[in-house]
DNA sequence: TATAATCATCTCAAATTTAAGATATTTAAT
DNA sequence: ATTAAATATCTTAAATTTGAGATGATTATA
C-alpha cells in the first residue's frame, strides 16, 4: 500500500472506530439524560474544576455556539452555574454545583466500566500503543491546521 | 495506569484525534460543496458501484433518516439516482450518475492528498499499526453492542 | 393460505451543530 | 487618551442528525 493509501485507510478506520465506540458510549450517557457533549463538559469540570467557557470549547472541540447551547442546558438542569470572572470581565467560568458533583460521583464509575468493557478484546499494551499513535496523529493534524491558516 | 484508566484515556484520545482530523477533512469536502456524509456516500459508490440504501447506512454508520436525507441531497445535486431493485421490491439502490463519476474523478486525488498531508508526521509503520489497532477496537466495540442487544 | 415477524425505506418533529455576525471587554500601538 | 486589533460570549437562522413510528414488501411458520 502506498503512503497515501495508508493515510486514507487510517482515515476510514479512525472514523469507523470512533463512531462505533461512540454509539455505545452515548447510549450509556443517555441513560443519565446527558448528551455526549454535555457529558464531556461535566467530565472536564469534574476533573479540572471551574473552567472558562471558551477553554471548555477548546478542550472538547465544540464551536462557540455549541458552548452556549450546552452550558445553557446544563445550567437549566442544575448541574453547573455560570460565574463571571473578576479580573477579566469578558470571561465566564462554568462551575459545577453540588448536584453536578453528586451526579458525576454516582455515574462516573459505571461509565468508566462501560467504556472499559467496550474495549475488552484490546490488550493493555495495545491500548498504550494506540494512545501514543492517536496523540501523535491528533497533534500532526492540529499542526496542519495551524499551518494552513497562516 | 489501570486497565480502566487506559480505556478512558484511549476513549478521549480517539475522540480528539477524530475531531481534529475530521475538521480539516471536512473543510476540504466543503470546498466541493459536499458535507462529510455526502462525501462518504459518493466515495463508497465510487469504489463499490451501486449499493442498496440500507447497506450504505451500515457502511458509513448513519441512521435511516440520515440516509434518506443525504441521498435526497445528492440526487438533487445530480450526483446519483435511485434505482429500484427488481428482485426485491423493498430495496432501492443508489447509483452514481456520470456527473457523480466525473466529480469524484476530479476531486478524489486532491482529497487523498489533503488527508495524507494531514497525517504527515506519522510514519508508514505507525499508520499500519494504528490501522490494525483501530480495526481491532472497532471490531471489539461492535461485538459489545451485539452482545448487549441479546 | 393466513398470520406474524422481519426488513427497507420514508416521514416528521425535536434535538443538536454549524456559521456568521453582534456586543462588550481588553490589549497594543500610536 | 484614541484607535485598532484581538478576545470571550452570545444570538440567530440554517443545516444536519436523531428517534419514533408509518408504509409496503418479503419471509417464516402454523
Amino acid at each position: 500500500m502506498s503512503e497515501q493509501e495508508l493515510s486514507l485507510k487510517l482515515f476510514v478506520v479512525l472514523s469507523k472506530a470512533y463512531k462505533v465506540v461512540m454509539e455505545s458510549a452515548v447510549k450509556d450517557m443517555k441513560k443519565h439524560g446527558l448528551s455526549a457533549t454535555e457529558f464531556s463538559v461535566l467530565e472536564l469540570l469534574y476533573h479540572k474544576g471551574r473552567f472558562p467557557l471558551q477553554q471548555i470549547g477548546e478542550a472538547i472541540l465544540i464551536t462557540s455556539g455549541g458552548i452556549t447551547y450546552t452550558i445553557d442546558k446544563l445550567e437549566a438542569k442544575g448541574y453547573l452555574k455560570r460565574v463571571s470572572c473578576e479580573e477579566d470581565r469578558r470571561v465566564t467560568y462554568a462551575e459545577m454545583t453540588p448536584q453536578g458533583q453528586e451526579l458525576l460521583q454516582s455515574i462516573f464509575p459505571e461509565h468508566a466500566a462501560v467504556i472499559d468493557s467496550l474495549m475488552a478484546g484490546v490488550t493493555a499494551e495495545e491500548k498504550e500503543t494506540a494512545i501514543t499513535l492517536l496523540k501523535k496523529l491528533g497533534y500532526a493534524a492540529k499542526q496542519h491546521k495551524r499551518i494552513k491558516k497562516t
